[in-house]
Formats: structure tokens, C-alpha cells, sequence
DNA sequence: GTTTTATGTCAGTGTTGTTGACTTTCCAAG
DNA sequence: CTTGGAAAGTCAACAACACTGACATAAAAC
């Protein structure tokens, strides 16, 4: 990859459409890997990615209210209540009327809400995992610094709001 | 990162779930991102993100057959039919007969199909560009890598057949 | 007490995926 | 040369899931 310093010592990367295009594909690519196990879990239990979508976010934050969730998923409303209405007839997730506001419902993992959650996330670990392995600790690092510069600033709030800096 | 060798020289990588889990939402809020800017492109002229993958595609391997973009796509071959049928009619796409084979069409952007990938791909470069510039030349290297090996071996096949391995 | 906020619902529309049935073309076995 | 199967593409119908807009309910905020 070519890089210069300036005489500031700011890293400059020229980089062509041609390098640029391949980052499209191998986003492209790679994000149909990063579904496909989940995916094809999901149907056996006629859910969608959507479904897999709230899961791991109620999972991930348990108690969350329905707006948050809104937020972080960036769906309208309307589109979310279809999915969680899904989920809690289905007796994965359970939703809580608020105690401070009683306006607001929060959302928890039902046992078997859980158990399928542990499911769908194993089988996307272990391909994050394999592909961790593979590629080597640094170019972990790398990757993870490249996909947090490519969302949006809003978006990259929601991503940091949970910021593992583990041993790094 | 955490990692260690092994007497044989092997690297090991020992990933907590909950790193791991960071991946994913980080594979997730990124791709947000990495869309976004050609969605509201394509807002303006009434197509979807089906239609900008086959213009991507056909701009990159201009003749291709639909049998080919089929197999890059992972899509069915209805399903992509309609998404030609839309870019035909609108004049971005032409779809010639194969000389070769009748059976075969082969497809080229318009002019004005060109046009359009072009500011499709222009505000996508311009995205993974900045990233690229935040994150820095190594972190770059690393994310493509990942991203390689994050994927099905069928699409990764896809994905080297165009590799651009220019000054690494 | 009026307004705002949080949530939920109904109706309608659009994109994109699916399967099934069909035509045209090619090729190879008889 | 014909015939039958496979391949490429098309048309039609349907399903999943996103969207917008309008409206309802309840509770919090001012």
C-alpha cells in the first residue's frame, strides 16, 4: 500500500478507484459471509435477519427500551414492532412495562429467546473467529479501525457506547 | 490483541466472545455506513440496491453474461431478471445476443448507465477512501485481509478473480 | 390543562427475494 | 437428421420486510 509522510509527518495514502473498488467487493463479499450462518439458522425458525438483528441488541443490552432500539437499528417504528410482535409470539422476548416511565416497554430474552440469541451468535463468532485466525492479530486491529472510520458518526456513538478495549 | 506463539510458530489468538461480539456489531454499523451514500443516490432514480450491484458488476466485467453476474450475485436468476428488466427499460443497461452462443446476453452499461455508476462508485470511493485516510495504511491492509477471509470460499474465488495486488 | 413523548396499530406501497411454468437455443446420443 | 435433455433467459404470482402516513393511547412534562 503506498503511503508518504509529508514533512508534518501526517501519513498521506494514495490510493487508486481501482484499490478503492476491491474494498467495495471485499466489503460486499465478506457481508454475505458474515450472514450466511445466522441466515440459514434463522429459517429454520421463519425468522429474518431483522429478527437476529433485535436479539442481539436486547442480548447485548437487556432492559433496553424500544426507542433505543430504534435508534440503533435505524428502522422505522413501525417496521421494529412488526419483528418484536414476531418475537414476543413466539415467547423469545418479553417486554416490560416501565417502572419509572410507564411509557416505555422494556425489552428482555425470554429462556429460549436466549438459547436461540446463544445459537445465532455462536455461529457467527465462529466464523469472525476463523477468519480472526487466519488473517492474524494485527490485521484484527486493522480491521477493526477501518470499519469504525467507515460508519457514520452517529452510527459509530451507538458502535462505542459498549467500546471493548480489552487488552489492546 | 492478544496472541502468543506456539513451539511449532503457529499464532494463536485468544478472542473473548465479547471482542468477537465487538466485530460484529462493528461489521454491522459499518456496512450502514458503506451503503448509505449510494442509497440516496439511488433514491433519486427510483432503484434499489439490487440495481446497484448489477451496475457495479456489469462495469466491471463490461460483456458479462447473466449467468455470470447469477453466480457473483447469489441471487436467483428471476429475481435478477427483474432488476435487468428495470435497467434496461430505463436505458442504463443494454443486453446484446451472444454471437457464440444465442442463448447467452451479453450485458454493457449505457452511457448513461455509466453515468450513474460512476456517481454511485464516486460517493462510495469517497467513503472507503476517508476511512482508508483515518485508519492508516497497515490498519487497511488488515481489513481487506479480514474481510478476505470472512468469506464463503465459492465468493472468494469471485472476489480474486479481478485481484488487484498493485504496489502491496 | 395543554403539549410532548413513547409506544402501538392500520392501511398502503415498493424493493427484492422466492417458486413454477414457459420459450428459445444448443448439443449430443441414437 | 432427429429427438430429447440441458442451459439461458423470461413472465407471472407470491412472500418477506422495508417504507410512509394517519391515527390511538397513555403518561410524562411544562
Amino acid at each position: 500500500m503506498a503511503d508518504t509522510q509529508t514533512p508534518g509527518g501526517q501519513t498521506l495514502l494514495f490510493l487508486t478507484d481501482e484499490q478503492l473498488r476491491k474494498g467495495i467487493e471485499a466489503m460486499f463479499f465478506a457481508y454475505r459471509g458474515f450472514t450466511a450462518d445466522p441466515d440459514r439458522i434463522l429459517e429454520e425458525y421463519r425468522l429474518g435477519r431483522a429478527h437476529h438483528r433485535a436479539l442481539h441488541f436486547i442480548s447485548r443490552a437487556p432492559g433496553t427500551t424500544v426507542n433505543n432500539l430504534l435508534s440503533i437499528l435505524g428502522v422505522t417504528k413501525q417496521s421494529l414492532n412488526r419483528v418484536l410482535r414476531t418475537l414476543i409470539d413466539d415467547g423469545l422476548v418479553e417486554s416490560r412495562v416501565g417502572t419509572r416511565d410507564k411509557r416505555e416497554r422494556h425489552l428482555f430474552l425470554t429462556e429460549s429467546g436466549a438459547a436461540l440469541e446463544q445459537e445465532l451468535s455462536t455461529a457467527q463468532r465462529e466464523r469472525m473467529r476463523q477468519a480472526y485466525r487466519e488473517a492474524g492479530p494485527e490485521a484484527v486491529q486493522g480491521f477493526r479501525t477501518v470499519l469504525e472510520a467507515m460508519m457514520d458518526p452517529e452510527l459509530r456513538h451507538h458502535f462505542n457506547r459498549t467500546r471493548d478495549d480489552g487488552d489492546e
